[in-house]
DNA sequence: CGTAGCTTTGATGACTGTCAATTGTTGTGG
DNA sequence: CCACAACAATTGACAGTCATCAAAGCTACG
């Protein structure tokens, strides 16, 4: 519908990935305690068809640099390898992200150097919003795995969403969503036993995975204790401790990084305290 | 400026403001431990000249039912008494809100009917953003004293900004605003000592009311210990506790809901934990 | 095979929530 | 004006929770 719009080396960018997107979906997903980077990078894809930004990519004039530039087409979608850095902090806001396939930490270095966790970030999420407020990044993106992301040139949206109401209403209704988001964190931050903080991650983390149609009831902690540790205020001892807790309980299942959710009932019952 | 967009009654409404507003500068701010609640309304009024809303408010446009209704034209202030609300969880987005005078806080129901809150706000702050999101409001806002509250008719500001590239920006940044100000939010729950949560918080208020023009070391927490205790996820024996073991220390001074600050550097200090 | 990094587990003391009682404040009615 | 009730805040005692330090196990990677 909307690819007559686009230029012809977005369109063939979008249907390969719509073709790896339906072979994956035939096959079945990965088995639990097996699940490699790579595995995982292929699992978590975004298709274009599902990503909240289609409305403003689907409109010529965002790419117009890169129709006057043949080969360049596909700037704005790169990898970033395990660790690397989307964006610092500091920097000027020049692109939204969105995460297509991977996952990523946002941070904020505190007083001491201590690095704090804003997030973690899974494929349809979109990065940067924060920035729009000053014009720079507060926070920086760091890549959990090796990760894809997709660049937004932010000016361009603007400007286009400026001459299109009906974009200026998408792009409010997008910021306002991060919002939402954050009061989720913060309702999540806001408990006062570990082991609540603990269960209302997990919830959130299976809520939003099922949100993009992932699985739901099984999926990869893509970050450390420590890096869980960091977001919620807690000491990563406690993190693993309390995750063997629950698990005792026959709540979920954990090894290492792989979380199976046996009773969701019960985990939602223990997140609310 | 902009008085000239404006109609004959909202100019008026704006200059008595003014006037008082002056007025309120010659004299010297309330003595600490005698602020009553009338002089607390009374200190804390913004004006219209340095509110963030203005470069909306300015344009006749979004006033334009009021101007068609004579007698009606201050429909867009009201005053809401001590523990009443601003608006509930819920109900469909028709305004954001802009605190003028007193504070407000916002806060969801838990699921066993359990109040947590999302923030507090003072005046100059904007109500009703993570609304725009879904279209309904998520969480409810309950004045914490007598205050005075604008009104900003959401559809009419939205379709405004389609027409005006300017205020399709000045809406972007205005939403992106509040997410730096959850992000905020996120650093100070996420601490692990609640001595810490605790002097983040003031240090927060602190610096939000000097940016407002507000005495930035005496001012006046609305809030209850209890409501202290669940922004904070805190006991709010815990909160009484802490507040009298860091007045021991010599770095604030309390009396019940006066709050003092003798050593800002070292609240900063505690506050990093 | 060995190292580095992540995770688990244990021991301990400090911190914090809970329960209970007391004090202080505000507002109401006599 | 005072007494009382309702509510907010403080304080104490105690048990449970959690951070810290330390050591050992596990995994991935070269």
């Amino acid at each position: 519908m909307f690819y007559q719009l686009m230029p012809q080396a977005v369109i063939y960018s979008i249907s390969s990935l719509q073709q790896k997107e339906s072979c994956k979906a035939e096959k079945s997903f990965t088995p639990l305690f097996v699940m490699s980077k790579a595995i995982t990078l292929n699992l978590d894809k975004l298709s274009c068809l599902t990503c909240r930004m289609a409305m403003f990519c689907s409109r010529s004039e965002l790419w117009a640099e890169e129709l006057n530039l043949p080969g360049e087409c596909a700037q704005h979608l790169s990898t970033v390898e395990d660790g690397a850095r989307v964006f610092r902090a500091g920097r000027l806001l020049k692109y939204l992200y969105v995460v297509r396939a991977g996952s990523i930490k946002t941070i904020v270095c505190d007083g001491q150097g201590e690095e704090r966790i804003m997030g973690f970030h899974m494929p349809g999420d979109v990065l940067g919003l924060e920035a729009i407020s000053t014009g720079a990044h507060t926070c920086a993106a760091v890549a959990l795995e090796k990760s894809s992301i997709c660049h937004i040139p932010y000016r361009r949206l603007q400007r286009l969403c400026s001459h299109e109401p009906e974009l200026c209403r998408d792009l409010a209704v997008l910021i306002s969503d991060e919002i939402t988001h954050k009061h989720q964190m913060m309702l999540i931050l806001g408990r006062n036993r570990a082991a609540a903080k603990i269960a209302a991650l997990l919830v959130n983390l299976s809520t939003r995975f099922r949100g993009r149609g992932f699985p739901a009831q099984r999926f990869s902690l893509s970050m450390s204790r420590h890096d869980i540790g960091c977001f919620l205020g807690l000491a990563l001892e406690t993190v693993s401790r309390l995750l063997g807790k629950i698990q005792q309980k026959g709540i979920i299942e954990v090894d290492r990084r792989s979380i199976r959710i046996l009773d969701l009932g019960q985990l939602q019952e223990l997140a609310q305290g």
